[in-house]
DNA sequence: GTCAATTGACAGGCGACACTTGACAGACTA
DNA sequence: TAGTCTGTCAAGTGTCGCCTGTCAATTGAC
């Protein structure tokens, strides 16, 4: 159903967006309206695509902010894949 | 481009998955492994659908994560329209 | 070799949010 | 009347995005 290892956002801004423009992450946090840390955490994927972020990089680079949150949603889901049996639910309707 | 006012996905659950199943809140809560503050809160839209709880969704009333997860997606960036013109940000390439 | 720009990382702090337990009042029902 | 269900408030925890400030290491231009 879904893909192998999905990659976190962060390095497709990185290799998609920053390094094709040969943008510094400074530049780049400069233009999108947030801090240099913020990008950096995102671009070093220990930080994810927030709504807003979405927003200010499909502003920036286009795309759209539902495919920067789909790659995010997809990294998420697929963190989770290693707890999700720790995870006990009762399945209605089933039975 | 997107649909009109997306559902939040709290109402979903009640309409879709509580009702039909005459469920109450406090039993669906117990089964799905939250509390009932939890639960009630999703479904008089008081809070978003996590990760996990898209999980526990997916386990408990069958669709997928994805899809739980892309209806909250969905009314996010809707509710975010409404701050999308405060976001300053700088395009890149167009220029 | 030296100076400036860039970068990753850390500390301290803020606000948002999902989640918990405990408790209370109102409503519905057997 | 008693029991259940419900929404909600209080209070506290942990996570996370984001900010400012700072620091050391790296890199490139002079």
């Amino acid at each position: 159903m879904a893909m192998h290892n999905p990659p976190h956002p962060g390095g497709i801004v990185r290799r998609q967006c920053l390094e094709p423009l040969r943008l510094s992450v400074t530049a780049a946090a400069s233009h999108l309206g947030v801090s240099r840390q913020s990008l950096s955490e995102l671009v070093n994927e220990r930080a994810g695509v927030s709504v807003e972020m979405a927003i200010r990089l499909t502003k920036a680079f286009g795309s759209s902010p539902e495919t920067w949150l789909g790659l995010q949603m997809a990294y998420d889901l697929w963190q989770a894949r290693s707890r999700i049996d720790d995870i006990k639910v009762e399945r209605f309707e089933a039975a």
